[in-house]
DNA sequence: AAAATAAAAGACAAATTAGTCTTTTATTAC
DNA sequence: GTAATAAAAGACTAATTTGTCTTTTATTTT
């Protein structure tokens, strides 16, 4: 359903969220070790993410990304518009040109339940909510130090 | 979340469920016709699934794919098995390496409640029934003669 | 037996996604 | 100003998925 990159990109931004400031920022090197994820691949998603305003960046010495307040008003929908080529929200489950209520295939009322709680997460919420929701139930964006 | 090449392959399962029998065959170039997926990919995935029971297939003229009452006691999950790779279950919808009641993603409630009630519906009835299912309820595996 | 038909098998090609590496540019510290 | 640092930019490679095409084999019809 997500890319590896968007899967990267929702953690990332959440660390972020978690972790950062303007005072406090993180190198690609040093989120790709906290997430497990590849370095450059994860550099190239944040320069987007950096791009789009859903996080910012400095560059040289103490440089990396962060996340501002401003920032933090973005939400989940607004990372997968920029990593995600289409609307995996449109997509249909079992490959059908078009995905509705009219013309539904035999998993829709499945699919369309998850889909709706999936976006009302995703989208109802900005970034510091969710981040917030996060630190409160103890989920987990990373299993680096649980394993 | 299911690879075209799954998706193709539940979608045919399920019209040769519907509209075959030992006595009424259907080449690979009417099924393709009928769900509009490329003939020759619909092929390859058709021989895997009369290799693994799923479907049966006769070979010259009056040949085709067809499904025997035997082949309709397999399920959408044997249809999984042997098209996907891994255990698409198994997979964290956010990227991390395991995924588990223990140890959840901010997505976990959402998610396992999908994957719990697409399991059930995948796995708890063999594809006479939900074929059946689909006749009664009037979903659809295609909309060629819809839109 | 010969011709026609259709699946089986497998080699190829194209497209997408994932990931790596190098060069350039901006910023900071000295 | 020079050196060090880290993001920005983009070229490049690898892997996977998707799709096509050709040849072979089995079956039926005449
Ligand atoms: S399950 Fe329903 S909403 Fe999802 S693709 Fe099928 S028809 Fe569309
Ligand atoms: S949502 Fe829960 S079950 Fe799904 S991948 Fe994340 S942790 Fe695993």
């Amino acid at each position: 359903m997500l890319s590896n990159a968007s899967k990267y990109a929702i953690r990332a931004v959440l660390f972020l969220a978690e972790n950062s400031s303007s005072k406090n920022k993180f190198g690609s090197k040093q989120i790709s070790a906290a997430l497990d994820v590849p370095q450059h691949f994860i550099a190239k998603i944040l320069q987007k993410l950096v791009k789009s305003g859903i996080i910012s960046s400095g560059k040289g010495p103490g440089g990396g990304f962060y996340t501002t307040p401003e920032n933090l008003k973005k939400n989940v929908l607004d990372i997968l518009k920029v990593i995600e080529k289409g609307d995996i929200f449109d997509e249909c489950f079992l490959g059908l040109p078009v995905c509705g209520d009219e013309n539904p295939c035999p998993v829709h009322d499945i699919v369309s339940k998850f889909k709706d709680a999936l976006l009302v997460k995703f989208g109802n919420q900005d970034i510091k909510s969710f981040s917030d929701e996060v630190k409160r139930e103890g989920t987990l964006i990373t299993l680096k130090n649980v394993l």
